[in-house]
DNA sequence: GCATACATACCAACTAGTTGGTATGTTGCT
DNA sequence: AGCAACATACCAACTAGTTGGTATGTATGC
């Protein structure tokens, strides 16, 4: 696929337009018309860059994942030399990014799949890799930590890892509820503290202290 | 809204497939057309219930509200006469109803605010209100809970009860990417994990011991 | 004789996808 | 260098089918 001189202004910005349509309307209602006017190209364009909307869903579940992907790949959370500091920094990370307006701040994957799970298995997968794939960035740190400080709860790395994302997912369905990203902030902190209290027992053997380290405020 | 004799069939079965379209499907892609084939009803009779399409989404959002609110009204979990007791076999029914197809236990009001949430307030906040009121019927027992033994963490009895809800959505939105219900599981049994850990301190000093009561298969 | 609970037939607007075209490269041969 | 052959990137107009919604009719019970 030798990328030419120019290559597609048009792709990039109906993906772009994508990622902000798909997360206020969700797949389904977010029209190919509506996807072309956005982006300001015509519909000849979309159909030659992609065969099917179906095609352009898992297009923009594999966008996703790469944008998100460099993100938190350049962030500075893994600068920290524990690896229990790492998975918390990650979450202190995810709780800052609730900002602005919801449609700013949800998951283009998680919003997709909702409505593509039975009907699309192509997106359904694309999504699923979406997350899966970014929970598993976070696989080696929580087993790291869990390796540091001797814990052997009847939990493995991969299902912590899991776990944080249905918590940021869950998270955002209450965001939107709500019309409020208050509440996800909380459930974040329900989580952080959660992780905090799995490795407690050890890090205080170890003469840590990191309890309501990076901790905010806390409403209600 | 007097409930006449015979009061409509064709109400109660298009409300009846609604549950069934909107957690497959999402409400958007939901068409009337569908909803009226599946409930062996004609669009006459859908636009003589319901004004609009609108108008049914929010009616599905509390009927959705009335006969959950019923079944765990009548659930054995209010038995216990601990209120910690209580939470906990709150989770695990929560963790019991994780069987068979993935529509069968997801979450018409959590699905349905995905893709409505910015295009109708009168769903988005039908949504929220089942939600957030089933989330309500937690609260006193784990205000109960905290009150009984003296738990003063930073944390409120309404956003740990949020929380709940949070993680089960979240869980849900999980099993669709993966099309399997056992990441589900593995989240709810963090959860439980975590309100254990929560209370585990005042727990031990009373005596109790709860830690792994009711735990079962835990994959991986 | 009139309201309620439907049924049938229909419509205007919108849907994803197609068609046939153009403008601008890029490549290979001489 | 120069030109034919081809590829890429795009566009405007169209189509076949679907969408939520409506207009009008009818059957039944009080």
């Amino acid at each position: 696929m030798a990328i030419t001189a120019a290559s597609s202004d048009a792709r990039a910005k109906l993906l772009s337009a994508g990622m902000r349509l798909i997360r206020t309307h969700g797949f389904t209602a977010t029209t190919v018309d509506e996807l072309c006017d956005d982006a300001r190209v015509t519909k000849g364009a979309f159909f030659h860059h992609f065969v099917s909307k179906e095609a352009f869903g898992v297009a923009a579940a594999e966008h996703w994942s790469l944008t998100t992907g460099a993100l938190f790949a350049r962030a500075q959370y893994h600068a920290a030399s524990d690896p229990l500091d790492r998975v918390l920094a990650y979450i202190d990370l995810r709780r800052a990014l609730l900002r602005g307006a919801i449609a700013d701040f949800t998951c283009v994957a998680g919003t997709m799949v909702q409505d593509t799970w039975e009907s699309s298995p192509a997106i359904r997968a694309a999504c699923d890799a979406s997350i899966s794939e970014h929970a598993q960035t976070l696989e080696a740190d929580i087993a790291a930590a869990k390796r540091k400080y001797g814990i052997a709860g009847a939990w493995s790395a991969s299902s912590l890892a899991l776990h944080t994302q249905a918590v940021l997912q869950g998270a955002f369905v209450l965001a939107k509820a709500k019309g409020d990203a208050a509440v996800a902030i909380d459930s974040v902190d329900h989580l952080r503290r959660y992780i905090e209290l799995l490795f407690k027992p050890a890090t205080l053997k170890t003469g840590r202290t990191r309890m309501d380290k990076g901790r905010r405020r806390m409403k209600r």
